[in-house]
DNA sequence: ATGAAAGCGCTAACAT
DNA sequence: ATGTTAGCGCTTTCAT
């Protein structure tokens, strides 16, 4: 208990135990060639009986890699980015590296803080949902990234994932139609972003290749949360109108809000 | 272009620019004091033109300070750890630590190596939601740490926070039974888990409290997902029995679920 | 107030 | 096959 409290084991301890130099110790830990299976074997002894850890803030100051990526997203509290933040973890975990998670909460100045932090521990490269409409650091970024989202598709020389918003849109409002609701009433996202123009155009196609007049389309914006939807809905419930029969929200956060909007 | 894709700057380049040594470089970077409030105006703005930025891992390495701390939960997917988790990173940003995040998925080995990571990375601390039931290496841990959830209470020296249980489903309880639901069905977790015993050792006691043998609730198992209360859910409609007129779920996950069991 | 130098833990180039 | 040494970028004595 007192001994385990000290000073972490470097691999100069396990040289020591193992009566050898601290470079053959490294070799033996690293799976080098080069080496005598029999000092292998004690290296590797001597490294488990003081409990040693290799130090992965000395490997990357060496080696110029930390082992570490980062993902920014608006929300990790959205389980659309808690999957994402998921899958890119169990990913990197097994590639053998850790994932530094950052929310931005759509702020674009928590966000370029956080592409800072990012920089500063020298993460290896970063996955990014854009929330920021200018992104001019960019060439001055100097990390290997890849965006999500579609906002990304402002910066068409960055490889990004995004959704097919379009198809999205019109498989829902086939869905719609084909129940008959012809004019489903919409809650969409903020003004600000990219998605919700894209989801408005194609529900505009829509409706004009169904000669319906996209103009009497009911229409909510709203945060992309569970209170945006709700509000959005609440909007939507007051006004004057023979009611709402279908309302098709932006994603199932405010369609959840949209549902609890009567309580 | 060209330049921007070069070799990031370090203090030294700094330092060259302003013409003065790494040291007196740190020192203005740092906010030390023993330093002319010119040459500090120089230096800072020698660091704006070469772009500098502190690299942390050489920084951990000096001060033994990684300015990271971990965070190891069952499920980032699951809405109450992506609730955990955000908290946990706004804190840490707040202070200027970064936050690794890792999901076990309930996996005791997952866990175990998840630590080996955090301790490799050299977290400054960690916060763990536990799910192995032998934690024995605890002691040789070696990590400041934190632990979140009911388990947590069988190392009882460990510093923990959790839900009160008890008090949860006493609540629930006397909603339904003030509903007029004596007897509602019960869907919990995995018989391994700590909660769930407590869970049912409260609605025990609730019930001999209001004189309901508790041997007649309808009661079954499920991972703590939506699919498991989906299944667990029906399950319970499958029973030969008159109609389950209320459900107590464990969490919302699985009460998603069964509202969701029909389809 | 500033510079020179040591050292954090590791790996790889360079001896032997 | 193994030991010696340099150096990653930084901060902090220790001199001056």
């Amino acid at each position: 208990m007192n001994q385990s409290r000290s000073r972490r084991p470097t691999i100069i301890d396990v040289a020591k135990r193992a009566g050898v130099s601290k470079s053959t110790a490294a070799r033996a830990l690293t799976g080098s060639s080069n080496i005598t299976e029999q000092t292998r074997e004690r290296v590797v002894k001597a490294a488990m009986a003081v409990g040693y850890e290799r130090n992965h803030l000395a490997v990357g100051m060496r080696s110029g890699r930390s082992g570490m990526l980062g993902l920014v997203i608006p929300d990790i509290t959205n389980p659309f980015w808690a999957d994402v933040a998921r899958g890119a973890q169990d990913r990197a975990v097994r590639s053998g590296a850790s994932l530094l998670i950052f929310s931005s909460d759509w702020d674009p100045a928590a966000e370029s803080a956080h592409l800072r932090a990012l920089r500063r521990a020298r993460v290896d490269g970063a996955i990014i949902n854009p929330v920021a409409d200018n992104f001019d650091d960019l060439d001055r970024f100097g990390l290997p990234f890849v965006f999500i989202g579609s906002s990304a598709e402002r910066f068409p020389d960055v490889s990004s994932v995004g959704s097919d918003i379009g198809q999205a849109v019109r498989l829902g409002l086939d869905h719609l139609v084909s129940n008959g609701h012809e004019a489903p009433s919409l809650i969409l996202g903020p003004k600000s972003r990219l998605a919700r123009a894209r989801f408005l155009r194609t529900v505009h196609e829509h409706c004009v290749e169904r000669d319906v007049d996209p103009a009497i389309l009911a229409l909510e914006d709203g945060e992309y949360t569970v209170e945006g939807g709700r509000h959005a809905m609440r909007r939507l419930l007051e006004r004057p109108h023979l009611g709402h029969v279908a309302v098709f929200a932006a994603n199932d956060m405010m369609a959840l809000g949209a549902m609890m909007a009567g309580s």
